[in-house]
DNA sequence: TTGAAAGCGCTAACAT
DNA sequence: ATGTTAGCGCTTTCAA
């Protein structure tokens, strides 16, 4: 520090001693309680007396210190927002959501990318969880008893995803693949392949069913691919499977894989939706940007942070969660331009 | 509480006392503050006590509570990411590094979408702010002197912007534009537009001169739109403009901007890369899926968040920043297939 | 309604 | 090398 030159030269970060409840109670004349409870439990005090305690902290410049307060109460106003993987844009506008309903109760968000909870974000998980006041989990890899475990010991919310005895929130899946499967069924459509998402995922495994029993309902012939990874490498993965097994329609997983395996098909030389028509899961950003831009089963992504923070702050609040069925919020068919009527039989190149 | 229903309903979170350093200090047989010393200072600490003090605590689950011991010494060990519009998929890999570095720093990530800084969201800055020990910030609406005030209050660096006295991290924009106008060049175009950002915008200003000189240099035309906003929608309205002032290529301030000025380009008629060339800047999720790809000069996203964190860490951690001159990371063009030779004089519709 | 005092879990002098 | 003793800033009994 003697080293520090004088002047210009680099910004030193006064320590300046914060105002806490001391300052303020001696400048008003009453006891650092009374002040504690002027902002804690403002019934609790006489109206005049914490107006002037109000005014002193005012002028003071007092910040309640929410670490210190953590510690006799427990309760840190932070929630942990717990993403297995913060690279995909599918979380972007969720993240804007929780943030606005966190903010509007008063909370801070502590991230987590767990990106899909190797051993070392497992580390940062814990420390994040030790600090909060509840979790918003989305996890692929997670087993539904860690999830349990973790439930256990801080009020949780899983989004996009049920876990028994533990509330979440969810897209309706299956009303969403209903659309997408009657949107294809509707354009002529009679035999769809379904490009699989992650083995494990609680979501993949929701929208395979309920394709396959919209499917049986409209009396429509589905295919699945391998299980693979949600990404573009997973869609042009599903692409070449696909290719020995076509059909005129895929839905797949979601987006991303919507997207990586369009991308392969038409490098392929093929034309869509000529040649085949895809849909998509979650409208992404980037599903309407790609040629041709995408069908989708849009979720309603920022509400689903909102209703999941709300929800959770609620729960930490005292409010007794109904964990035994998930939210599960609307989503809706978006169509663009990926899908058309079947044109014509097409030999696909191998 | 009381009407918990029995058997399985909601899941209680056990309050369970946690384990203390008391516990473990009990179960040793050692005073609490060796314990304490034995994880905060390991060397001051008889390694034999040590071991059995850390064998204790493993055995007994101890975990040290991190905001009891931010009271006495200040350091929360977390730091705080201010994100000026969380819903900008630019940010995605950057928070991806600054987690990487935080999570191999101890440290944990404390979010802060300031949506640009409106009111609202600089009582959750202020709330983050208050709990870090330092900062990540970009913005770009707020003020440099507005910068140096937080900056004085907490260790922060900035990102993608230069404020004089404050560290900060950016990428080589003026290597990065000259590349892109080389390329340009090289295909033989000889008048450039530029798609411009917003007004105050740091990047916009560094990216708009660097652009004149190289073109300078090089001996180009240049010509800037008017300022708008760095969405697919300010792209649009450059679009418009553009289509009164034609030139054979554009250079956009960013990608979104360049994307959107290709949709509204293509929807106007046009012909990318045969009527106009585009280039953007940053490289985001989008880039390459859009029709055409678009060429652009890649940010080292990841890069930029790990060296923003890993420097941050090393401020708070006493190391003096040299806050004169901003890190700058080394960007690279990527050429794809929005650009082109020029083809011949088109005449633009109104 | 207010004050006094104890303590949340941990660290940091100061002793020993 | 370890134990003792004060706090960090705030909340929360318990008295008054």
């Amino acid at each position: 520090m003697t080293e520090n030159p004088p002047g210009y030269g680099a910004p030193s970060h006064e320590p300046s001693r914060p105002v806490t409840i001391y300052d303020v109670a001696r400048a008003v004349g009453v006891a650092p309680s009374t002040v504690s409870r002027a902002f804690a439990r403002p019934g609790r005090v006489n109206a005049e007396t914490a107006a002037r305690i109000r005014r002193a902290a005012a002028e003071l410049g007092y910040r309640a210190n929410s670490l210190a307060r953590a510690l006799p109460t427990g309760r840190t106003s932070m929630i942990a927002l717990a993403i297995s993987d913060i690279t995909n844009p599918f979380y972007n506008e969720i993240i804007r959501g929780a943030q606005m309903a966190a903010t509007e109760g008063g909370y801070t968000i502590l991230l987590a990318d767990t990106q899909e909870s190797g051993a070392v974000e497992r580390e940062a998980l814990d420390r994040a969880m030790a600090m909060v006041d509840g979790i918003v989990l989305t996890t692929t890899r997670m087993s539904d008893s860690a999830i349990r475990v973790m439930a256990k010991q801080r009020p949780m919310i899983v989004l996009n995803r049920a876990v028994s005895d533990v509330p979440s929130v969810v897209t309706d899946n299956p009303r969403g693949m209903r659309r997408a499967v009657e949107h294809l069924a509707e354009l002529g459509h009679e035999r769809i392949t379904y490009a699989a998402g992650p083995e494990a995922s609680w979501t993949d495994g929701v929208r395979w069913r309920s394709l396959r029993e919209a499917a049986m309902e409209l009396e429509l012939q589905v295919r699945r691919t391998a299980p693979g990874t949600s990404t573009l490498a997973g869609g042009a993965k599903a692409a070449a499977e696909f290719v020995r097994h076509p059909t005129t329609a895929v839905i797949a997983y979601n987006d991303r894989v919507a997207i990586g395996l369009m991308r392969e098909l038409i490098a392929a030389g093929a034309l869509i939706p000529r040649d085949v028509s895809v849909v998509g899961f979650d409208n992404i950003f980037g599903a309407e940007l790609v040629t041709p831009a995408l069908t989708t089963v849009a979720a309603p992504l920022r509400a689903m942070g909102l209703t999941a923070v709300r929800n959770l702050l609620a729960i930490i609040g005292g409010a007794r969660p109904r964990a035994t069925e998930p939210m599960t919020l609307p989503s809706r068919l978006v169509v663009r331009a990926s899908t058309a009527p079947p044109r014509r039989a097409r030999t696909w190149p191998e």
